[in-house]
DNA sequence: GTGAAAGCGCTAACAT
DNA sequence: ATGTTAGCGCTTTCAC
């Protein structure tokens, strides 16, 4: 290639990293023999001799669950005009997967790790760190600033779903809850007791917890009769997200209970379907796309500044209010007057 | 790190690469000096000297379409297990952007290519394969099998929802669809009308198109008045895709129709809530985990085989019969006896 | 303005 | 069983 351009191969990476030192003459020369050859520079030896290689590691639980795949979509829009790539590993929340794929970015010598780590201990993420590859945790926070993170405020995002309901008129709310082993369900049962402290209810009389096992909408159907049957009388439903609310709805439904009028039901995520449905499903937001974008933002810093300290960008959840929680009891009242 | 082990650094590529041929005593020592070091062979460099990198490359249109998640999926699930990393290349439909990320992979020297091209012309991507890239196309055929190509049968797709209502008592379809740009639309449309003629129908009786700009919820729902005020009487929809069905039950409920008994509703794709809904979905299912895992294997064996010879896999579409559309016109008759 | 040459980290062939 | 060395494709001085 370089032959055919009748230059050495030096000139032909100035063409290619330099061109404004090379004559036009030669420059068009070597261009079009870089044309005809269909030649493309490696990045592999641009690297080793010191270069870049322009790749950024993204290890999720799971390629085909939205709230991580919006969050790759953030992350791509923040680097693809870097001239970045994503090499994409998802764990399915294997610890082994994760530590096999966290072994092979560091092979890879990617410039960065995104990771949303598949268990509590941090000891491997943290040796990555420390090995001097920057790396950002995805909605999880570090012990001790020891990593850079960004996270979504699930307190407030329980206390937000919770004080919607309660201060809209509704006396008693039943929260449709995971096992608070998973993080996300501890803190979203601690906002909507806050809630209740902070409007000047006792929480263990206007949060009522119903403990499903898992986030599908089968339990969520399944829960619908436990929150009828609730001593007590309840008049609102929260669910941990939007697939048991979804479930909790069509439950609803069948036990002949109208939503909003008779019971009010907020959901969480704001998955897309969730504004189609009838009633259209009142939901906590994550800002996931952006929580992508910060991400790689805080990456990018933290390759650049050799004296980057890390911090923690922490985002607020947003209740986006729909049909299956409006109406309430209150202006229903007022209707009947 | 190889002084460490105060062995050469042959000795040490040996123990990476060839561990039999090292005496236990220094492989354990120097094992011992990889731990301590931390040190991560470089896959640049590896590659460089004549080696793999272990990655493919993978360009989809969108990266929060559950579509080509489940297809990423399906790929990763083929590949890790060979120590593959997958690049991931997501173009929004972007032609300028395909391009960009193709060239980056090229620079990369990815061992493949899965891809789903965002524009009619395949130049770019044939010009790749034919520098010796593996390179498989997804949910698009290459003419003259010059690629190799993973598809699903739209046109059989269609037929099986048309076939479906036509011969569960529905005498007249009502076929919600896209514009006929879109190859997927136009295929679909083939096939219902292919289902009538097929059970001794005429097409331009039994199936009348309504064509909406974009493959929407909203759509869905506006559809379904058009649908109501069809000269002639229609008791059957089906939807070029979820979204549109959903949109239409949401209409249709609006408009005091029952589903399915005054109507019978079917989508296509089956997305995750199709089941969800109430009543519950009939969809046409593509195999959308099994066109990435097939889209991996083909990859693989174009690479491994020299004298490979392109070929085209392609996927039957499934029904998934739901209450949307049964409890046909015919039991209820039945019933009333 | 262009060429020659060293060297990035690794592997494989050869020498010891 | 281990060390030595050439060279993969590139960038970057340093000569010319």
């Amino acid at each position: 290639m370089a032959e055919l351009a009748a230059v050495s191969i030096g000139t032909v990476s100035n063409v290619l990293n330099n061109p404004s030192i090379v004559a036009s003459a030669t420059r068009d020369r070597v261009l079009a023999a870089i044309e005809s050859t269909g030649f493309v520079r490696s990045t592999a030896a641009h690297q080793l001799r010191g270069g870049r290689n322009r790749s950024i590691g993204v290890v999720i639980l799971d390629v085909s669950n939205p709230f991580f795949t919006e969050m790759v979509r953030g992350a791509e829009h923040a680097l693809r005009d870097d001239g970045f790539v994503l090499v994409l590993c998802s764990t399915d929340e294997s610890v082994t997967r994760e530590r096999h794929y966290l072994g092979l970015l560091e092979e890879h010598r990617v410039e960065g790790i995104l990771v949303t780590p598949a268990e509590r201990d941090l000891t491997h993420v943290s040796a990555l760190a420390s090995r001097g590859i920057p790396t950002v945790l995805l909605d999880r926070a570090a012990p001790g600033r020891s990593l850079c993170s960004v996270t979504v405020d699930d307190v407030r995002g329980g206390e937000l779903a919770a004080a919607h309901l309660l201060a809209d008129g509704r006396e008693r709310v039943a929260f449709v809850n995971g096992p608070p082993s998973i993080r996300q369900c501890a803190d979203r049962r601690r906002g909507a007791r806050r809630a209740a402290r902070r409007l000047g209810l006792d929480p263990d009389r206007a949060i009522v917890e119903i403990s499903v096992p898992a986030l599908t909408d089968e339990h969520g159907e399944l829960a619908a009769r436990r929150v009828l049957e609730r001593a007590g009388g309840v008049d609102a439903v929260m669910c941990a997200n939007d697939l048991l609310a979804l479930g909790m709805l069509r439950g609803l439904d069948g036990l002949g209970v109208s939503v909003p009028d008779a019971m009010a039901v907020v959901g969480y995520d704001d998955v897309a379907f969730a504004a189609m449905l009838s009633p259209a499903l009142t939901s906590v937001r994550q800002p996931k796309f952006e929580l992508g974008v910060a991400g790689a933002e805080l990456l990018l810093e933290e390759s650049r500044d050799p004296r980057h300290v890390h911090r923690e960008v922490r985002f607020e959840p947003e209740l986006v209010v729909r049909a299956s929680s409006t109406a309430a009891k209150v202006p229903k009242i007022r209707r009947s007057r």
